[in-house]
DNA sequence: CTTGACTCTACAGTTAGCTTGAGGGTTTAG
DNA sequence: CTAAACCCTCAAGCTAACTGTAGAGTCAAG
């Protein structure tokens, strides 16, 4: 499955450089994905061969990990986005990025406590249910979670 | 802003039936998002007039704030339509309820786990910008936070 | 009885994050 | 040298959850 080219051409004087075949079996993500990150500025080949291929050096494998782990906890796109895209501006990014850094840690902190409410909460109803004798499930009240639950 | 109809017209033996307008104003939910819950089956009038006006009885508050809460503590909407659809179906829902409580309590474990660790592991990177002198972020290197944090 | 606020349906548009497809070149294993 | 496997671009489609618009009818106050 996962073939790697051991041998590349090119004009570029790293070695190992990727095929984006090889980069999504690497990164483990879809070639579609990459080059739609790619529109977005998220991840960009090394360089291009005459025909058009793009290619990448290893470097981006991490760089895919670190989107996707970071997209895995809520950031979206914009956000990496603005942190990846920030030293292309040629100035200081440490004043937005702590901005960005702040913002996220109340977020989740925010995030947090409303997920550990509401998993006390439906546990408390799962709870309810598991003491409920069973027939009492099968009684005009279609379900004593739902009336509990939905209003 | 919020003027309450005190009337209303129609074949239904409650009092204080909603226009849909009054409804979005009393649930704090745009006119639009009540017609596309209809849509969904999550909201329904009591009664329509002759005319096609929507009829709702006050309840329908009550169920539009269960499903704004259930939203910001991410649930889907298909998820929400799951417990609110079921008993529409006959059958006793209990046991598709207890599923879906606890495929959601499991997923908010997971994710509570998560956030926490992403919490700490950002506040690690603010609180080193914090102690890095200020002309560090000057230097070449564009801002060290992007270079810890980016791979 | 008219005017303005409200409502109706139907459908197009939006953002995010991709996926799929058409149509056509390129590489590489056998 | 040929056929499979890859790659390219461009464009459209998809899900979620709405928002906005057009065109037209309805209701309530003055």
């Amino acid at each position: 499955m996962v073939a790697l080219t051991e041998r590349f051409q090119g004009p570029v004087s790293e070695d190992k450089l990727l095929k984006i075949g090889e980069l999504a079996a690497q990164a483990d993500v879809a070639v579609g994905t990459i080059r739609y990150y790619e529109t977005l500025g998220l991840v960009e080949p090394a360089s291009r061969s005459e025909s058009g291929y793009r290619y990448y050096n290893p470097e981006a494998i991490k760089r895919l990990h670190f989107i996707k782990k970071a997209q895995s906890l809520q950031f979206s796109l914009s956000e990496i986005q603005q942190v990846l895209g920030i030293r292309r501006q040629g100035n200081s990014a440490c004043p937005m990025v702590q901005q960005l850094l702040n913002h996220k840690i109340a977020r989740l902190e925010e995030q947090i406590y409303r997920m550990t409410n509401l998993k006390a909460e439906l546990e408390v109803y799962r709870d309810q249910w598991a003491d409920q004798p069973l027939e009492a499930s099968h009684s005009q009240e279609i379900c004593h979670l739902i009336e509990e639950v939905s209003y």
